[in-house]
DNA sequence: CATAATAGTGTATTTTTTACACTTAATTTT
DNA sequence: AAAATTAAGTGTAAAAAATACACTATTATG
């Protein structure tokens, strides 16, 4: 009933999401309800156990499909966690990645591991589990401070947007308002996009173009 | 013989540190030949397992120590790598760090799980074991990107030190001369440093000006 | 047809970055 | 002792980048 044996102790090894998106006009994340103990019915960050064949990358992906239902979302390594006493149980070495989404694709689904899903703004979390408000604390900085140096605000709005909705995405997690003329002769002046020929429209103003990645899926650093 | 048993595969866990330093106007790093295989009498980054109750960043500090006697350096996490053929006996996921340090005060010893210990230029490297070239190479990316928004230069220079020599980390880091005149401006805009009152001597020039860190060992991020 | 709502556009000012050359103070050589 | 060598130390002007700022255009709604 305990088949895997090592001549030294080993550490489990996890990873956990903290998967963003922009709901409301507020940063918001995706978290899990969960079944189990430890924590059990407390609210965490999607994750689990690194399978033996697979990679990090592919866990985190795995991870987030099957609890949640979510798929095609950007994917980065944050950070590994490893305080000997994070999880009760046993030493848990958890690798920790962000990801970002337009809402617009996203409709959770609880999963096997998860009681339930659901988006909370970043404003009204509720408690977490374990040491996943050190690890969303982290993920924001990082989302934060890559905003200025490449284009990963790209990955929090549809295929194609208008300059507004990136602007938006902008101020919201910079938290703070930007000029508006200023902002389209920045985005412009990267040479990232093109007109995808369509417009707005079903809006009850002026219908505002519609961008496209000239390169869609590549992300970009700037400077 | 096999005492630690679970019941799920679990993978080992090892730290890899790519420890930094300037060694004859050159970016040079530290390297251990291995005693044992797998790679035996292969170059490898100093690293090792992770013990059942230290943190992560301990345990990098503590193989550092072991391995070449070197202690007291700058760290941070770089990124954990975690392929699953990345070696070749079991799963291994190693969270890779970055250290630096300026070469002065480093004489390295060789430890029990190194034959030997080394410097090498950076343009001047052996075949590495593992996927050590990945880690080495990302680890340069980072220290290159890092140079531009913290004060991780700072970390490989003397408690104080003279402005040309601050200037030569730049420049060798980065790969290209820099104006003198704009480089003392913009270091000196920073309100980091304090003169320490001395001046060089024994140097066949007009001795400079010594300065040092105004809060010693305290990371500055910048902008 | 007036109102509401967001799209879309250009210029002047300020700040930051860059380019650039000579004098000073110590050591070494002649 | 004078001359040569070496790196230290210093300021200004030009270019580039960032910022501040206000009105017209186009659609839907009442």
């Amino acid at each position: 009933m305990a088949p895997f044996c090592y001549d030294y102790p080993h550490p489990a090894v996890t990873t956990d999401i903290a998967l963003f998106t922009i709901l409301e006009d507020k940063l918001a994340i995706l978290l899990i309800r969960r079944r189990s103990p430890p924590f059990q019915h407390c609210w965490a960050l999607p994750g689990g156990f690194v399978e033996p064949d697979e990679g990090l990358e592919n866990c985190a992906l795995r991870e987030l499909a099957e609890e949640t239902g979510i798929t095609g979302v950007y994917l980065e390594q944050l950070y590994t966690f490893g305080q000997p006493d994070r999880d009760p149980r046993e030493r848990i070495i958890s690798v920790a990645y962000y990801a970002l989404a337009p809402a617009d694709i996203l409709a959770p689904v609880a999963g096997s591991d998860a009681a339930e899903v659901c988006w909370f703004a970043l404003d009204a979390l509720p408690d977490l589990a374990f040491d996943h408000p050190d690890i969303l604390c982290l993920a924001q900085q990082r989302l934060r401070t890559k905003l200025d140096y490449s284009t990963i605000a790209f990955s929090l709005v549809n295929e194609t947007f208008t300059l507004g909705e990136l602007q938006k995405v902008y101020e919201i997690i910079r938290g703070e308002p930007l000029d508006k003329r200023n902002f389209r002769k920045y985005i412009l002046s990267l040479n990232l996009l093109a007109e995808s020929g369509a417009s707005q429209h079903g809006c009850n103003h002026r219908p505002a173009k519609l961008y496209r990645l000239a390169q869609p899926g590549t992300l970009h650093y700037l400077r």
